[in-house]
DNA sequence: GACATTTGTTCATATATCGCACATTCTCGG
DNA sequence: CCGAGAATGTGCGATATATGAACAAATGTC
């Protein structure tokens, strides 16, 4: 690609968008300077621009995101087929097993949930489509790292930052990476309250029809009532055969 | 706002952002070019840095969004207090009367989803944050076009492309407004398979401790279980009893 | 209340982008 | 296999944008 075929303007912009979130929801135009790096007047034409457009809202002194922001996501998962393949099997998944079911995707060191399908939560945090997680301790993550090849796996780990969310987290990338030979050998990773105590998940890889894993199923459970050593007797099957069913309809 | 004040160049990138939805999951440059009105070479220049930067995927010939660009959207729901506030009232109902519960907000002519407890899916399409759907025929949107000024309202139902969904739709103007008009009076709407035949939905608004309506709540069923002049009857008083539990923990 | 610091705004200019017109490459139907 | 039509890629002048410094306003500190 050609230096002038890249439009840094709107590089800067999505870069600004990106600059909100969780604990940043009203920024002004210096906070998203410093947090992006862009010069104080660049950041201002950008936020400007959005609140123009009617992406966010200015009140002299905080620019906040609006709902109109959520256009350019569901752009993303209205388009893609694969959601709207899947959650049709998670909600029949989940209603079987009574408990949450759902997909996901990799972007850079996160999972992406896709599609769910939830029961009554036990989770601290809402799991929706477009909520991430870190892959390293993660079900769906680890499933999915173990898909790709050793050395971009650990080249994921190593720009991710590995911390301790409960005392069972994994977070040597030398016993991460035994663990995703361990997944890759069995077909399917647990992850027994690394993430959050009391939760348990299993998960499998997705293929398509020409064997690529392009995501990844899982169940979520909470572990007082499925310990961890119980999850792979009770919800391997059902997943594999969800992944099987699917298998072949997914073509590109 | 100057002239100056304006990042073109941002504008025209999430125009082509938008330009992907529902049927269009893979878009040329040509494609893009005529839905947005860019011209082709500017269209171009919008998906290489899309692609550029990971947002989207190139073939050579198509481009398609990726994962990443709900990193967009998702700015917004984490970082926007409403969806975390609503979401445990709407679970613990939902659970209650076994009924799918839904929290929305404006944006333009259509209702947008920001949180969501599902049961058993009744609707064909599989609603989730971000969602959309029109406002009109919508129990959510019938709710907050009654909250506003009649004037903005009719302007909105004018802007709207008014379709019958189904033979129950109301698509004439007047009787919105009328309808609006008993909504406002009445304090919650019920919209009987006006959007899809064999589904039934009670909305009431959600207002903040100063008493501005800022959102809408909603019950979702099936109308072969509860029929439309059962929804009040059933699904009022719980609906009314969440609204008055939030509307104090509503600050800003 | 005065000083220091941070934040927002404006401006001139160097630089990058836009849109057009033209060149090239695809794509199919014959 | 050829050729017409469509889609894509490219060079260039006109135009719009980014930059960084200077200024103004607000905020915090002593």
């Amino acid at each position: 690609m050609r230096e002038t075929d890249f439009v840094s303007g709107f590089a800067r912009g999505l870069k600004v968008i990106e600059a909100f979130g969780e604990t940043t929801r009203r920024l002004s135009i210096s906070d998203v300077a410093k947090s992006t790096g862009l010069d104080r007047a660049t950041a201002r034409r950008c936020l400007l621009t959005l609140s123009e457009l009617g992406y966010a809202d200015y009140d002299g002194k905080f620019f906040a995101l609006t709902p109109k922001i959520l256009r350019l996501g569901h752009a993303y998962l209205s388009a893609t087929p694969l959601p709207h393949i899947v959650q049709p099997f998670l909600d029949r998944l989940s209603e079987e097993v009574h408990q949450s079911a759902s997909a996901s995707v990799l972007d850079g060191t996160e999972v992406v949930y896709i599609a769910r399908a939830s029961q009554k939560r036990v989770m601290s945090i809402n799991l929706m489509p477009g909520s991430r997680l870190p892959a390293y301790c993660a079900s769906m993550g680890r499933v999915l790292l173990a898909a790709m090849p050793e050395d971009e796996a650990l080249s994921l780990l190593r720009q991710t930052n590995l911390k301790s969310f409960t005392p069972r987290t994994l977070t040597d990338p030398g016993q991460l990476m035994e663990e995703l030979a361990r997944v890759r050998a069995q077909g399917y990773a647990v992850i027994d309250q690394e993430l959050e105590l009391g939760l348990c998940s299993i998960a499998v890889p997705l293929e398509n029809d020409r064997g690529r894993v392009i995501a990844a199923l899982n169940i979520g459970a909470p572990a007082a009532s499925v310990p961890g050593s119980e999850m792979a007797a009770r919800y391997l099957d059902p997943l594999k055969g969800i992944a099987r069913m699917l298998k072949p309809l997914l073509r590109p």
